[in-house]
DNA sequence: CTATGGCTTTGAGCGCGCGCGAACGCAAAC
DNA sequence: GTTTGCGTTCGCGCGCGCTCAAAGCCATAG
């Protein structure tokens, strides 16, 4: 279990098209079963990164990270969630740039909510949109494989080399 | 419509969750509406790519185009579905590296079929994969916007500010 | 009690995938 | 004639993260 990440563990959890109730995203973001001070071992190894990426978004501000005695770095569980959020996004296509700017907003208090909301729909739609894109590229993708698997005929061996689709 | 790329058509034709028919894709690539020999432009325009790139897919070995008594590039209705085909794949994340390949298999005869019926399966389960993630983020950021509306409780609040999710 | 290996720290620099920009010339079209 | 659009080449730029180097602390093993 060490080794999977959250996306990993989310997918096997829901299946190839089973409803993404609420309850699974609670399920998602129960850190429970995670010790409350992590190395950023175990981080990196929760999160499915590297400790070098790790480090990478703390110097651009996305987090901030308390030490122990020796330097090292200590996360607690905020800021393990908030990490958990920004991986998220960074997946789901959200530029850095943005990731920063949302942070930022984030540390400026309650008056950004709005603002943040707003960027949580545009993201929301260009998430959606790339659904649909993908979704397309899997019919015509899915489409090619049969029709490559039937070629018995001439215009499906014209399908074959022409790259039709 | 000169403006529309066939991903924006596509997507218009679809709708937000509209079924994918097969109808739908043999649209999709229904090419007969536009001219035989086109110009770089034109092919640029109708695949909302720059010309640099599609000069830069040629000196990749992914196309090879012919050229008018000018030098200029002339691109017949075969090379346009190839090239359709090819950037829907980079659409879906398929790399440059892996089209090459393809390509090289489509030029090597019918013998790399199976091969090529192989990429084309991983990549469909790569789509799948892509898509179950992002349907997940979805679900996961609609949730946090869910509760940034309806933030009146203590909790709720914690959620705002502590970046849960 | 060293030592060997394994983790951490910082900083600077590199690399990749993908494509764009700039500079320049030539032919056609207004 | 000047503007437009295409051609080529060289090099750059971006986003993102990794590699490399030099050094410190800890634990287990001899």
């Amino acid at each position: 279990m060490a080794t999977d990440d959250l996306m990993t563990r989310a997918l096997e959890t829901v299946g190839d098209d089973g409803p993404l109730s609420v309850e699974v995203i609670h399920r998602l973001t129960d850190l429970a079963d995670v010790p409350e001070p992590m190395t950023i071992a175990e981080v990196a190894d929760l999160l499915d990164m590297t400790p070098h990426t790790l480090r990478y978004y703390e110097r651009a501000g996305l987090v901030e990270v308390a030490r122990d005695r020796y330097g090292h770095r200590v996360y607690d569980s905020e800021t393990v969630r908030r990490l958990v959020f920004l991986t998220r996004m960074r997946l789901s296509g959200m530029p850095m740039r943005d990731l920063q700017h949302y942070i930022s907003l984030v540390d400026a208090g309650q008056d950004t909510v709005p603002e943040r909301l707003d960027m949580l729909l545009e993201h929301r739609d260009i998430i959606r949109r790339r659904i649909r894109e993908l979704t397309l590229s899997l019919a015509a993708t899915e489409y090619k494989i049969a029709t490559y698997g039937g070629s018995t005929g001439p215009d499906d061996a014209a399908l074959d080399t022409a790259t039709e689709l």
